[in-house]
RNA sequence: GCGUCGAUGGCGGAGUGGUCAAUCGCAACAGGCUGUAAACCUGUCGGACAUAGUCCUACGAAGGUUCGAAUCCUUCUCGGCGCA
């Protein structure tokens, strides 16, 4: 893997700002890549993610492959051809939507692997019809996930293998192997599990990865760890993972707090089992307070929904925490959309216009919000990069949080 | 002028003797969203105390029938349509 590298420029404690180079281009991390899930960041063009500072963008190997299909982003030249960004690129496994198509029957998942399905039956038993009938769209099994498409209700398989397969298609700079994400309220034995056959995925993903030469000079593979909220196997989960020979790692799981209570704080220590030279990617980790600990623990690279997500939605991030714009007091409130961080291409919009524009559904609405998100993470993360190599991180942490979660 | 149909909470529109402070949609307000089945979801939505709940004011206006009316009757006001 000549073509990809991570230096470690400073460190403080164990937070560290590196340089991650790709065929692409350069990462500066901490880094947070934008989420294009669909080859697309929701709202925001290529252009404008590289003016708000964005250096790599992600997207999603499950969504690229039901549509258009792997196949036509590769006769682009690509992801990032293909989507007309001229930086890096991370594609996800898929694995997160074994979790989050799974969930819709709550402990479906477990409980069909477990008891209602014997293993090795698991696939051929898996009965389209039952399934949809209690909203679930996916069926693990040791071998890998059997889905029905949420567009149009077709039966799909996903094994590591094929996960592979898909992801040196989309070209992306960096992937994930694949791997079951689970929530954070299974118990200790289906997290175990879980693990243990995210592991065995693991292995096989690399080794398919390794065997096409090809896609080695130009992908870098991390491998993802899980674990849940359980320290030991978070513990071991990382070791597992480290001694494998991925080129990075990625922080496996969901801290959704929709998805239970948040294991973020165990999570993160199970980096200490790391060796230090291995890039760390957060996985779906993005809320201010989130990035800024696990930047104090060593992560590297972060990606999330939620900047674009809240931003389509109304809300925007600001130093003092998060407002609703739709808010009744922000209707004629003719200031800028954040005072204390202007964000570029947002510098003309009042609060009043875009209040105005959400309530109206207007979609530059949404845009500027997001615009203004994905501007405002990037330059959390670009300051504690600063901080880092200033050596002055830890108050830089603990200024943003004592305004951010500040009582307003 | 005559006939006819209608008038319901911010709007649209159900309800046509008790289980109605009144289905539902929209708007409004509040909250949520962390590897995107998410331009989505949840809650509140006459008023006052406010958890349950209790009380008050309410289905154009006034009167009446009835144990009981948004619902039935009378008159009036306003509006649509038809005929003059």
């Amino acid at each position: 893997m000549a073509a990809f590298n991570f230096k470690i420029e400073a460190k403080q404690g164990t937070a560290r700002a590196g340089v991650i180079t790709t065929p692409h281009g350069e990462i500066h991390t901490p880094a947070f890549s934008p989420v294009g899930t669909k080859a697309s960041v929701k709202g925001i063009s290529p252009r404008e993610l590289n003016e708000l500072g964005a250096e790599v963008v992600l997207a999603n190997t499950y969504h690229l492959y039901l549509q258009p299909g792997e196949k036509i982003v590769e006769g682009a030249g690509g992801l990032a051809k293909f989507m007309g960004w001229e930086g890096p690129t991370i594609t996800d496994s898929g694995g997160f939507q074994v979790f989050s198509l799974g969930a819709g029957f709550g402990k479906s998942v477990s409980k069909f692997v477990k008891e209602d399905v014997p293993r090795e039956e698991a696939v051929t038993v898996f009965d389209q019809e039952v399934a949809s009938s209690h909203g679930q769209l996916a069926i693990i099994d040791d071998e890998g996930v059997t889905f029905t498409s949420h567009i149009d209700g077709s039966l799909h398989r996903f094994t590591p293998e094929r996960s592979v397969e898909i992801q040196h298609a989309l070209g992306a700079d960096i992937f994930f192997a694949f791997d079951e994400c689970t929530a954070p309220t299974e118990p200790y034995e289906y997290q175990k599990e879980a693990m243990e056959r995210t592991h065995r995925w693991a292995e096989r993903s690399l080794k398919a990865h390794r065997q096409n030469i090809d896609a080695n000079k130009k992908q870098a593979i991390f491998g993802i760890a899980q674990g849940g909220q359980f320290d030991d196997l978070r513990k071991s989960s990382a070791r597992a993972i480290a001694e494998m020979g991925f080129d990075g790692f990625g922080l496996g799981g969901s801290f959704s707090k929709k998805y239970g209570d948040d294991s973020l704080e165990s999570a993160l220590a199970m980096l200490k089992e790391l060796p230090e030279t291995m890039p760390v990617h957060g996985l779906g980790i993005g809320e201010p307070g989130d990035i800024l600990a696990s930047i104090a623990a060593g992560v590297d690279i972060f990606d999330c929904v939620a900047a674009t997500r809240i931003g389509r939605h109304g809300s925007i991030y600001t130093k003092r925490g998060i407002i609703h714009i739709t808010g009744e007091k922000y209707r004629n409130d003719y200031g800028s959309l954040d005072p204390e961080g202007v964000i570029k291409g947002t510098e003309l919009y009042t609060r009043a216009y875009v209040a105005h524009l959400i309530h109206s559904k207007e979609m530059l609405g949404s845009i500027i919000c997001s615009l203004h998100n994905v501007g405002f993470t990037l330059n959390l993360v670009k300051e504690a990069r600063q901080a880092i190599l200033d050596g002055r991180f830890i108050e830089f942490r603990a200024d943003f949080m004592r305004n951010y979660y500040q009582a307003s």
